[in-house]
DNA sequence: CAATAAATGGAACGTATATTCCGTTTTCCG
DNA sequence: CGGAAAACGGAATATACGTTCCATTTATTG
């Protein structure tokens, strides 16, 4: 026969691949199972690295990696590596036309192209990233992140845009172990009495900034509470409240911003208190 | 001198990669600057492709590419792909080393280094980013923004991590017309009642997966809604429920991850509905 | 317990890839 | 316009990688 494989086809996309390891797993020997589950949990390394790191990284032989491989349907390493490389970069075949496509702007169909929305997005992340590193003052961070870590509760304060900020870091604070309560965007006033000795306040706004916000933010400094704050402009109002403040100014397209350097810079602050917290 | 290299040190992080190609770009003849702009533009190609892939893209000879790589400090190709694929195969470290970490890499004295912490998560942020561009399907981004922009309403779910991620998404809809209802962590069968014909869910969760936030996917789509979703693991519990499924993956820092990636995309992806919506 | 089959891991092999070399072309100054 | 320096691209070379082979070890069965 032409066709000696006795084995079945090898799979053609992820999903087969999955379904494949799911149902040839429990009848492998040791060392192929530890291929199996290892490849099962860390698919994503397949698309970079070498047939040595993943028989290292699961601690088997790089021969027998190959044979697990082949046991799946596939002529090698090799092949199985170049479905994921294809689904990585699926325009791989059309590199010119594509090149050219972006050149001009605009797709030609009537498209709105979120493909190219996110491609644009993904780089204006990249230079809001690229810009934080000169709007952040690290004197500022580290005293907000000791006074977070040294709080009997953080109250959190953001609106509209500032509200997935905080979101956000309250989830990370709480998981560390840092008390927050985040407050809401109507009837602060009414919960301001819940502010006591001991509290910080951590406001996020950007402009067009957030009446509620600055307002809340006003009275817990005329109250005594020590706080801190998060915007896009280093002269805005927050400014003339917060005791430190971060500045984190995101690139836009065509008009619209995601908060992603706001959002990597408040992870970096979580973290930094948490791991103050743990220390003492 | 023994150092006889007059090139600046090569880059180390992708930060400073970006920011020498951007400096070096304008004085480069024609050829390197091809190399220079197609880089820019396909930095996330750079982890799977080999040096013959690049060059042909950027349309110069291999040779070339190879010296645009040495003009930038690296040896070669391969030093510079090393920087792209160091990271993603890190594995996770068990949460009670995560802080030890941390402090191994800080500066001497006590302080736990914000500073480098918020440098750490905006490198990070730009390999979430990169990484961003190969794990999404056009087609499923295009699907999810066009169900979007003919929905009645847009019911958003996520918790935990993934909520910072659905309030960003309500705030963006809601600004764009796009009629939108988030559904709290609690209580979800309790407002199962809400959803109607011609709504559709949008549901975020990353691993570990929420049960509320699969929970109320299933029951949608049990129920004949349409259901889209945003994820971290293209082979995760979402996959099972979700008609179009996003995937963004986060890079990490000492176990921690900032969601930038799924905040530029889910922005882009309100945008593009937003978009279709005005457009019609 | 012995005999046989399966599985394993290291070493050898062939191929594909990155890198260097050098003749040719283009660009830059005088 | 002419000469020198830089840049370019294709061919040659070195290296790294995937794959196969085989001796040894481990499991299976009568």
């Amino acid at each position: 026969m032409t066709d000696e494989s006795a084995g079945p086809p090898g799979p053609v996309t992820v999903t087969e691949l999955i379904e494949r390891i799911d149902a040839v797993a429990p009848g492998l020997p040791k060392r192929l199972r530890q291929c199996a589950t290892f490849t099962r949990r860390h698919l994503h390394l397949l698309a970079v690295s070498t047939v040595a790191d993943m028989a290292r990284a699961a601690e088997v032989a790089p021969s027998v990696y190959i044979r697990f491989c082949q046991g799946l349907g596939f002529s090698g390493y090799s092949e199985m590596q170049a479905l994921f490389r294809e689904r990585y970069s699926e325009f791989r075949p059309d590199y010119s036309v594509r090149f050219a496509n972006l050149r001009e702007g605009a797709s030609p169909d009537a498209a709105p192209g979120v493909d190219r929305l996110i491609a644009d997005f993904a780089e204006s992340g990249h230079k809001s990233l690229l810009r934080l590193r000169n709007t952040v003052t690290s004197s500022a961070a580290d005293r907000i992140a000791s006074d977070m870590a040294a709080a009997r509760v953080v109250h959190l304060v953001g609106a509209r845009r500032a509200f997935a900020i905080v979101a956000n870091m309250a989830y990370l604070l709480d998981k560390m172990g840092v008390e927050t309560q985040v407050r809401p965007a109507a009837g602060l006033i009414a919960t301001q009495a819940a502010l006591r000795p001991g509290d910080i306040v951590f406001a996020v706004t950007f402009a067009p900034f957030s009446q509620e916000t600055l307002g809340f933010a006003r009275e817990a400094d005329a109250a005594g509470i020590v706080v801190h704050g998060l915007t896009d402009d280093e002269s805005g109002p927050l400014a003339e409240v917060a005791r430190a403040l971060l500045v984190a100014r995101e690139d836009e397209v065509a008009g619209f911003r995601a908060p992603t350097a706001a959002i990597a810079l408040s992870t970096a602050l979580c973290v930094a208190a948490g791991a103050l917290r743990t220390e003492t």
